[in-house]
DNA sequence: CTAGGGTTAG
């Protein structure tokens, strides 16, 4: 870009500037490219007397796909006041640049009186862009178009992933005539997105038995991401060595889907190896790593990085400051938890979320300072939520306050009057205090408002096989086992003072 | 003379 300036400016003086063709080569990359201009390419555009088609399309192309894409219309309407005609070429971007349902309606219009509504290309945009707003309509439009292409079908399949309707999205993926890896991908991302990981990565494993086409990036991002919702390792473990052998190499996406990955399923060594291997890395590397530090309780590693992060000028975000706060949280650091808190918003002027403010809540709550907790509530700017009154009643109950756990838990029960286990939480603190007549009253409550308590359940795998493992369930073939070793953990946790360090890690 | 659509991390 820097080069291209030079260029432009040694043009500029040399007079050379009225060979158009050139003007539009420079403002079409400036608008376009990755490394360009948008800002540049507008006053380039502004200084045209008589822009050409190819001119109006590069701006709009490039205002689509920038923040505002919102500007690409208006530059499509001074376009259409100017008398200007659109060509096929200009649809698909300003199609692209549309923000709402109404606005794609009326582009949708001049497609029309253009005669493009039988163009691939434009018709594959329109789809696109009304299954993100209305998946029927676009429907329509799919089945009232006589030029159908993969890429129309795959617009259609996106379109009810987004709008959740995955089983529609699946019946389109198995009617169409023929699939290529954007389609597999999407339908594979489509059932990430919506929580169904089980399917996601049958599909997967279908896609790799059939050996037809190779799994992409996008495919390979999508499902580490369906591993790391299930906690399976195996099968993302083969992903990693699958990338490592075919030479994929560790982008942003792919690099912090892995490390994702292998934080989710508690391999802290392996993530922390993918990080570090990671030629370029941005905020969202940054924070994916940060955060799996933190909820894996290593607390120092976690906040040493952020130090690390900062001196390499990469600007934190919220997420970051979610597992900067964990990281005090699970190291039970009240003051530093305090000062980044601060710092968030005072250096960085990030504004607490409410994910913020249950960090906190929970950080105070575990210190024993319930009082100072419930005040941060009180000054929050957004209605608190179950989470955060969950935390202020957890802390009551680790700290024995019985009086504002009552009442929050009272509250947090109205609030959300079919989440057992506010329930569980409340009754435990009156069971803790040995007050008996409050844990069946709250009993008695659940019973009158059929509400059951889920038990808790946890999975591992082993060597591909998954374990489950429910409270008090002796089920499992070597449960007497896994008793013994749980009673042997627990003896040594209580003679090894555990009681002790706990005070010291929070006084710290 | 130049150019167009669908998938992709915290």
């Amino acid at each position: 870009m820097k080069e291209l300036r030079q260029i432009h400016a040694q043009m500029i003086a040399l007079g050379l500037i009225r060979y158009t063709y050139i003007t539009s080569r420079i403002l079409a990359f400036c608008a376009i490219s990755k490394n360009g201009d948008l800002e540049y390419a507008r006053r380039i555009f502004d200084r045209i007397q008589m822009p050409t088609i190819f001119n109006w399309n590069a701006m709009i192309k490039g205002y689509s796909r920038s923040a505002q894409p919102q500007f690409g219309l208006s530059i499509f309407a001074r376009m259409r006041a100017e008398l200007v005609l659109p060509n096929m070429h200009t649809f698909p971007f300003a199609i692209k640049a549309c923000d709402g349902l109404s606005s794609v309606a009326q582009i949708h219009g001049q497609v029309v009186k253009f005669g493009f509504d039988l163009d691939v290309y434009v018709v594959s945009s329109l789809i696109n862009m009304y299954s993100k707003h209305d998946v029927g309509v676009a429907r329509q439009v799919f089945d009232k178009s006589p030029n159908k292409n993969v890429v129309s079908w795959t617009s259609l399949i996106s379109g009810y992933c987004v709008q959740g309707q995955v089983v529609e999205a699946r019946k389109v993926f198995d009617e169409m005539p023929e699939r290529n890896d954007v389609s597999w991908s999407a339908m594979i991302s489509g059932y990430v997105q919506n929580e169904c990981h089980t399917e996601a990565i049958e599909l997967f494993r279908e896609l790799k038995e059939r050996a037809l086409l190779r799994p992409n990036r996008s495919v390979l991002v999508s499902i580490l991401n369906a591993c790391a919702g299930l906690g399976a390792s195996e099968e993302g473990r083969w992903v990693h060595s699958y990338i490592d052998e075919n030479g994929f190499e560790y982008g942003l996406e792919l690099g912090t889907a892995l490390v994702d990955f292998y934080v989710k399923c508690g391999c802290v060594e392996s993530s922390r190896q993918v990080f570090d291997k990671m030629p370029i890395k941005d905020v969202m590397a940054w924070s994916a790593m940060i955060v799996g530090l933190a909820i894996n309780g290593h607390s120092d590693s976690a906040l040493a990085l952020f130090a690390e992060m900062e001196r390499s000028k990469t600007k934190p975000n919220a997420i970051t400051f979610v597992g900067v706060l964990s990281a005090c949280n699970h190291g039970g650091l009240v003051y530093k938890g305090w000062d980044y808190f601060k710092v968030m918003s005072n250096v960085y002027g990030i504004s607490p979320s409410i994910e913020h403010y249950g960090c906190m809540v929970d950080l105070l709550g575990r210190a024993g300072r319930v009082a100072d907790a419930e005040q941060l509530i009180n000054g929050m700017p957004m209605r608190p939520d179950g989470v955060i009154w969950g935390a202020l009643l957890n802390g009551c109950l680790i700290h024995g306050h019985v009086e504002l756990g009552e009442r929050v838990g009272r509250r947090l029960i109205e609030l959300e009057p079919h989440h057992s286990g506010r329930y569980v939480l409340l009754a435990n603190m009156y069971a803790s205090m040995g007050r008996w007549e409050g844990v069946v009253s709250v009993r008695k409550m659940m019973r009158e408002r059929r509400v059951t308590a889920v038990p808790g359940c946890s999975f591992i795998e082993i060597t591909g096989v998954v374990h489950r493992f429910l409270v008090d369930d002796k089920s499992h073939s070597k449960s007497a086992d896994v008793f013994k070793m749980l009673n042997d953990l627990h003896n040594e946790v209580i003679s090894s003072n555990y009681e002790t360090m706990m005070v010291q890690a929070i006084l710290s």
